[in-house]
Parts: structure tokens; C-alpha cells; sequence
DNA sequence: TGCTGTAACCTGTATATACAACTTGGTGGA
DNA sequence: TCCACCAAGTTGTATATACAGGTTACAGCA
């Protein structure tokens, strides 16, 4: 039962990885050196130089002999014409996932809305807003209607737990899916929600999901281009050539 | 153009990868110790644990306390129902490829072949057998027959340097598989190209493929049954269920 | 002003040493 | 015979030290 103390090293791992899922350590932004680690963390110098090699090539941190270690960039890529809960892609990646919710509630159908999921004006449907962070840094913001008659406790959800994605797939199997890829300068909100630079564009993704024969969720994802990208899977019948790995 | 000496613990870990490609380690065998290496290569004990804690990460040894290092024993994974191409598979594991051609010749086809291949008794066709192995290990005999008349140049390729496989889908696109499953023992003959321990039971993949409405290639694979498996995949229509990691 | 050299700091590697914990085989006593 | 104990070998971790080589900022000189 003796929980047996971790080792020095891995601590160290884990400390630093807890920074930047925290999003206390932003990407590219600059590591403790070892030596500084060998003062403040009481250790030697071969035992921080261990950690943070190890973090390296597990891909947390990149290293540059002279200058330092820096918390090391990385761009989602997530697969085209796949339904994906961004919650799963991001935990495959081995990273950690946190959303935020900024809006979960009853509206009226309206104009684009109405249209894309072919219920008449006016009628009942849930809007959510959320932003999903990838260790600490936006990487999308999910602004999604739902058909209300079709998830009638979608306001009692808490989805800072549960994806609305996952949520929408507990209640029914999500039996078709369309969607455009897109590029588009974000607009203020998107912008400062996402942590953008001026000028950076964002890849948004907008679909329409199927289930029973009724159209029921629309969503318009927006990522940050710089951070998120997609990777096409085309499988000629019969043979097992794909075309993954799509260059940048 | 000055070659940089590589560092110590690299040449370390080079040296103990080509003797376990070249076979001369074979999984589950003992690696010298920290101790020996420190004796043997001239290093310090911590430039040997270096190079042999990171092959443990990166799956070529195992590591156990007060026992010794050994070479890490694979049990090579492929893709039920999907069409592979065994030099791919094994490199994408990050492992080195090697063949052997055994037989290489022309023939009129008889029984079962003609059969399976929709062709007339006596037709001119080739047969190739060969043993692919992984790290040195033998992981299949490929008993191959190909439409002559589809394949005309094949008695003139090298298949230590492009597989079957590879080739013929270089020749024109294989459109349509069909491939049973089965386990079986091995012949004498099976058993001894494959290194197997009697009573061991080998994976037996029987695999006919189309090109243009054609049947032209009909191939049995012989995988020893303690170092291969199949693992299946499926798809629903519109979701992003699959069957991966099927259980041993 | 512009350039050069240098000091300070950083990572990368290598060694010697030490102790802890685990495994195995053998020795010796009950 | 059986069991307890110990010695030897192994990996795992931690430290102190040393030197090589890259980067940056700044002082000082032309």
C-alpha cells in the first residue's frame, strides 16, 4: 500500500508537464534551464538534463544547445470527412483536453439555421458555445445548434465534462455527416477566444450531422490556422494506398 | 563535409540494433550487461545505461532488474482484410525487412491453382516462394502464383529489392482481394524456413487478388503463429467506431 | 557608427562514484 | 531434505565534475 516515492527525474517530468497542460507554459515559451532547475528544485545537473531529454523526445519541449528549451509547438491535425470528438483526437495525441462553455441555451430558430437543419422559423433549438483547449491553448471554438426535440436535457448537460459531440452520439448514432472545409479571417470574439495573432486565418469546419433521417446539430468549428490542420484518407477500392501525411 | 564523431551511447545502440537485425540476437535472448559493455567498449557504466535505457524506449530490449537486458520478443501485427505489403508493414514498425527468394520459376498451372485463378489446366503461370524476414527473425513464407501473361518480365526482378507485392501493384492496380484465415499446422518444409518449434501452429492467409476483372495473383502465407496476429477493423457507415486492438 | 572579441549562459556528452532494490545460485545449518 | 541466509551480479537512480560547442549580449576599439 506504500505509495513508493516517484524518482527525482520523473517528478521533474511531471512538474513541467503540468505547466504546460496547465497552460502556465505557453508554446515556445521558454523552459527552466537546467541549472536554474538544479537551484530550484534542489537537484543535479545530470538529473534536470535527464528530464528535460526526456520530455524532448517524448515531444514536449524542443531544445537548441546555446539558447534553451522551450515548450515545443504543436499543430492539431485531425482527419477530413471523419466525424471526430475533439476530446478523443486530442487525448490520442496524448495531450490533455479542458473546454469551456460560454453559452448553453434555448433560441429560435433563425434564417441559416432554420435552413440548415429544415425546421421552420422559429422553432426550438439549443445553442451552445465552446471553446476546447489542447494543454492549456484554444485550439477550437464549437458554436453549435442542436435541434431541440431531439436532445430535449441538452441544457442539464454539464459539457465541460462530457463533448457535446459524445453526447449527441450517446442519445443516437450520428448516421451521416456533412461537411466544408473552409478558410476565413475570424472575427473579433473568434479571434481573442482562440488567442490569435492579427491576420492569422482560421480553418472552419462547418457541418451538419444526421441521425433516424433528420438532420439534428449543426456546428461551425473554428481553429486556429496555425495551430490545427487536416489530413485527408482515400482508399481506392480493393487496395490500401492513402494519402496521410498531407504536407503543410 | 567533416564527419562529426557520432556520440558514445549512439555508436552503443547502433552496434546492439545491427546485431539484432542481422539476427545474431534473437528475441529473448540476453544482451551483454551494463558491466560488460563498460569492459568490452571502453565507457562508463552510465554511457551503457544510457544507450540501453533508451533502446528500451524505443522497444528493441527489455530491461529487468537484477535479471539482465534482453532482446524484445514482437509479435508483428497486420490488417485483417486489408491488403499489405509485408516490407511496408515491417519498416513502418520501425524494423529492418529482409528476403529471401527460394524459388522463382515457371509452371503450367494444375488442380487448386487453375482453379483459383480461372484459368486452364496447363495455363503458363510463375511461382514464386520466398521467407520475409523481420530483425533477422522469419515472420512468413510467401507461396505465390501469378497469371504469366499478366506479369510477363517477372522472372527477370530482383524480389530481395521490391517485394511481390509492391510489384505487382506497380504493374496495374489490384482492384478486388479476397482472403481467408486459418490456422494450421506447417509442413516440415514451413516449419523449418520459419525457425518454428514443433507442435507451434502457423497463420495461414490464402489471399486471391483481381486487377481489370482478372484474377491474376494467388498467394498462401505462412505467418508463425507465436510471433504474427490479424487485427480487424471496422467501420460503421458515418461514425468513427472501430475494432482496433483486438485482444491476443 | 560599425565591427570584433569576449564573457556569460546554454545544451550535449562523458566519466567516476555511490547506494538502493531485485534476482539467482550456492552454502550451510536445522 | 528443506529452508534461511548470503554473496554476486544486475538494473535504477542520483550526484559531482569536466569539457566541448553553440548563442547572445555587451564592452570596447577602429
Amino acid at each position: 500500500m506504500n505509495a513508493v516515492a516517484k524518482p527525482r527525474y520523473q517528478q521533474l517530468k511531471e512538474m513541467i508537464i503540468r505547466r504546460i497542460s496547465d497552460g502556465e507554459l505557453l508554446p515556445l515559451e521558454r523552459v527552466p534551464s537546467e541549472n536554474e532547475l538544479v537551484e530550484s528544485m534542489q537537484v543535479s545537473r545530470m538529473t534536470a538534463n535527464r528530464a528535460l531529454r526526456e520530455l524532448t523526445t517524448e515531444g514536449y519541449v524542443e531544445r537548441i544547445a546555446g539558447r534553451g528549451t522551450f515548450v515545443a509547438d504543436f499543430r492539431a491535425r485531425s482527419h477530413l470527412l471523419e466525424v471526430q470528438n475533439i476530446a478523443d483526437e486530442i487525448t490520442r495525441r496524448g495531450h490533455s483536453h479542458r473546454s469551456e462553455v460560454l453559452r448553453q441555451s434555448q433560441q429560435h430558430a433563425r434564417g441559416e439555421i432554420a435552413k440548415a437543419l429544415h425546421v421552420e422559423q422559429g422553432s426550438r433549438i439549443f445553442h451552445l458555445l465552446l471553446v476546447h483547449y489542447e494543454n492549456g491553448v484554444p485550439v477550437q471554438v464549437e458554436d453549435r445548434h442542436v435541434l431541440a426535440d431531439f436532445a430535449p436535457d441538452c441544457l442539464a448537460q454539464d459539457f465541460t465534462q462530457i463533448t457535446p459531440s459524445a453526447y449527441l452520439t450517446g442519445i443516437a448514432p450520428l448516421a451521416e455527416a456533412e461537411q466544408v472545409v473552409r478558410a476565413a479571417q475570424p472575427n473579433r470574439a473568434i479571434r481573442k477566444r482562440l488567442q490569435m495573432a492579427a491576420g492569422e486565418p482560421c480553418l472552419v469546419v462547418i457541418r451538419r450531422t444526421w441521425s433516424h433521417g433528420r438532420a439534428v446539430t449543426f456546428a461551425r468549428l473554428h481553429h486556429p490556422g496555425s495551430r490545427y490542420e487536416l489530413s485527408g484518407h482515400y482508399t481506392p477500392p480493393g487496395t490500401n494506398k492513402s494519402t496521410e501525411e498531407l504536407p503543410l
